[in-house]
DNA sequence: CGGTGACGTGTCGCATGCCACTCTCGCCGA
DNA sequence: TCGGCGAGAGTGGCATGCGACACGTCACCG
């Protein structure tokens, strides 16, 4: 007999499957495909296609033109300085939470995360390395208790993980990320919330200012991520 | 010469027309509606509701159940705290940004709303005023030169849009509003970038407070929002 | 030789068909 | 009377049909 066990909607594994067809570059950014083809591809109708498509598109992915076909979309600098200036808006304030707030089962979760990032850079695992990484950013901002936060900025995560992944390393060893994450980990483990969140925001920061340079390829940059950082409240 | 008229796809159509339906709760919280029955109410077919409704399900103001319908979810207190958290984190930050952005243009533009505000207020007319609400946050967000950011707080509002609309007089007149949002355009106009984003802070926690007090309905509230402000920078 | 317009191909957007599944409600037996 | 059950209606998910439009090609004309 057959898997009697409900697999997942067709829906969501298309949606995976375009999503990590964008992110690994085998969808060409600034090129137009058609449903019709990759629903063939796929081995599915267009129906699904184009519902995954549509979420896609809504996270800023992909963009539709009517009667031409779907164009993968291509992330200029503005779009990396738009991201990192969100996650910097974003994950030092929740790590700072999270730390107020983290209990035992996802500091765990945290260590466990660690730990494999930790394995992955020693066997050189890029791909296991970014995925550990990943984890590790939303135990944290589901620790914060904002389950939205913790979606914005996994969705954000996906516009640069294509440029990300392959290249980084050029400039910034694996050792060196396992690095900046054992001082956030550290700092929450001492319960210490301002300084996780300091070293969140340096990491973040850090990863932004590379991500920028490379894009950049050596051009003057025009970026300023500043105004990201430091008191709302008016210093008395 | 201009393109004689492009009629906005029916997908987009639908799209505006169920979310107005759930912000005014014409479609109510909590109840399941078929594909069938909005599409024969909008005279139109299933596919491009299903698609709209797709889009609002990423954006979570609706759950597909699946052989059961579609339901519009309720906002609960927890939401409400979520929603808040990400506004303070984000607009007092875009609102400093956007002070030494902003254009000619788009202050004009800031003041041109702020006027129909003003005047929405006299005439006590409750929609229009809080459409050109939304207007002036959505000006200063764009100013601020980050068109996700703007996006996302765009989209949070709808999700207390249906609960803010005809009950926060009770306890927050027009005029009251208006005051906030005069306080704000004036430190904008004085180039005053940490004021504004402080009175910007000020206002979204005044009608966060607002919203979760009467969501909660007298009961005492365990909401914290603290953490989303202050200094991210440890304080030397 | 250069410009132009008609035609064919390919595409999305919308409509519709089909299927498995869920829930309701009335019937039947104890 | 009451409880279980089964048939039917209704639903979402997926597949497919269909029309209008964009664009490339190419023959034709100036």
């Amino acid at each position: 007999m057959k898997p009697l066990r409900e697999t997942t909607s067709v829906n969501a594994q298309v949606l995976s499957a375009l999503r990590a067809a964008v992110i690994s570059g085998e969808l060409a950014p600034g090129s137009l495909y058609s449903v019709q083809t990759l629903a063939t591809q796929l081995g599915v109708s267009r129906t699904p296609v184009r519902e995954a498509l549509i979420k896609l598109a809504q996270q800023g992915m992909v963009r539709f033109e009517r009667n031409r076909g779907v164009r993968v979309l291509l992330t200029s600098l503005h779009d990396l300085e738009e991201v990192f200036a969100l996650r910097l808006l974003l994950e030092p304030a929740a790590t700072r939470r999270a730390v107020d707030r983290l209990d035992a089962a996802q500091l765990k979760e945290l260590r466990r995360t660690f730990a494999h990032m930790e394995k992955a850079a020693k066997s050189d695992d890029e791909f296991t390395m970014f995925e550990h990484d990943r984890r590790f950013h939303r135990v944290l901002l589901e620790a914060a208790g904002n389950a939205r936060l913790a979606g914005i900025v996994d969705g954000l995560r996906d516009m640069v993980l294509r440029r990300g992944v392959s290249t980084a390393r050029e400039s910034r060893s694996l050792d060196d990320i396992v690095a900046e994450h054992r001082v956030i980990l550290d700092l929450v483990e001492d319960g210490d919330a301002v300084g996780a969140a300091e070293a969140m925001r340096a990491h973040v920061e850090h990863t932004a200012a590379l991500l920028i340079a490379q894009e950049a390829g050596g051009e003057p940059v025009d970026v300023d991520l500043s105004w990201t950082t430091g008191a709302v409240m008016r210093t008395n």
